[in-house]
DNA sequence: AAGGAAGCGGACCACTGGTCCGCATCGTAC
DNA sequence: GTACGATGCGGACCAGTGGTCCGCTTCCTT
């Protein structure tokens, strides 16, 4: 329990860090172009501060990730309908997930990155098991036949960076057409869709 | 139209090089570990040969990729039912999908390679463009208010290799039951799952 | 047989993530 | 305020990667 604090210039500089590598991985294209010699300049500190502060390249676009999603992770975990905990299943899911595909739509190159960081499965990590954990109890609540763990996991993969990267950055289709068409996709696998309605197809 | 052919030579130490790849690929864990140099090296040829005949590494990967999955390919586009052409789409689907799940299954660490490639986004290849055509035309005579292309997108992704990898190499998920889940999904997804309510024209 | 084209190979390069340790900075005890 | 040990800093350094280059070998053609 002798948690020291951090001494004030290792808080500062971690959050000069954290905020050059925010800045540079929004500005690059491509997640690998950012390196960690560049994010160490752009803060203004050495490269050693940089691994003993996060560990390795993994561990510092983890850290940045999950403080952009922690807003999100809140509203799930304690917010109001229909995010919240409140909801009733056959909402929840589909909120739960344009959530998600939001999140990824904002923050694309931050999600590509992660992802990209080829050393680990991107599933074995603490954020995806929290997200289809939770996923995963919810469509048990609902009846139907499928494994309840796989399609977790396929609806998931419905979100997935690259996926969202490929449709939205370089086939160009609109945020908004995008979430309608997840929508439509979760309906159909959760068995919520309007029956013979004019589907206005755009 | 000046085609000439290669020299034997060449043509022997490219047989060479996607032998030794295909070995070392499926004999290591992780496929980053396969080093540009060790190909060569198990070839018994210089790194140059690699890079004149393939390009660079993504390009061997590809090629690879591509020499293995060519019967299946031809079994898709010109076998019999239930994969080939003259298969309704409503179980040709489900067959198509159920194949691409088995390739991967038996060619983990080489579609594990191929989805690495950090480089570009796996949604670029030749091979997905694909089958995501195939996919997305037997949708669309398929009665369904959910937009094709994105169905096709999900649907493939589904199969993804570091999902596959995950589910059946870590979890241990065994073959049959994966490939049972995965059908589970695409009939509730195609309507064809005998539901006890309201039927859908089907 | 001879000449030129095609291909070969491995030293070489640029660049990466990650380590290391002398030195500056900080918090604390007096 | 000052002295002092602990904590953190920084950038030279390292190992190892994908990819290039060019003198030399092998092959094919005539």
């Amino acid at each position: 329990m002798t948690e020291r604090r951090p001494r004030k210039d290792a808080i500062r500089n971690r959050a000069a860090v954290l905020a050059a590598a925010d800045a540079l991985f929004a500005r690059c294209e491509h997640p690998e172009e950012v390196t960690m010699a560049g994010i160490a300049t752009a803060a203004g500190v050495g490269k050693g501060t940089l691994f003993r502060a996060f560990g390795d390249r993994t561990g510092l676009i983890r850290a940045l990730y999950e403080a952009r999603l922690e807003p999100v992770r809140t509203t799930v975990e304690e917010g109001p309908p229909p995010l919240g905990p409140a909801t009733p299943p056959l909402q929840r899911v589909p909120a739960l997930l344009d959530a998600i595909l939001c999140f990824k739509l904002d923050n694309r190159h931050l999600a590509l990155a992660l992802e990209q960081t080829g050393a680990d499965s991107p599933y074995r990590t603490e954020h995806y098991e929290r997200w289809h954990a939770l996923l995963r109890d919810l469509l048990r609540r609902i009846p139907g036949p499928a494994d309840s763990g796989f399609t977790a996991h396929v609806l998931l993969a419905a979100t997935r960076a690259d996926l969202v990267e490929y449709l939205a950055g370089e086939q160009r289709t609109p945020r908004e057409e995008l979430r309608r068409q997840l929508a439509d996709f979760t309906a159909g696998v959760l068995g919520t869709r309007e029956r013979p309605g004019p589907d206005a197809e755009g």
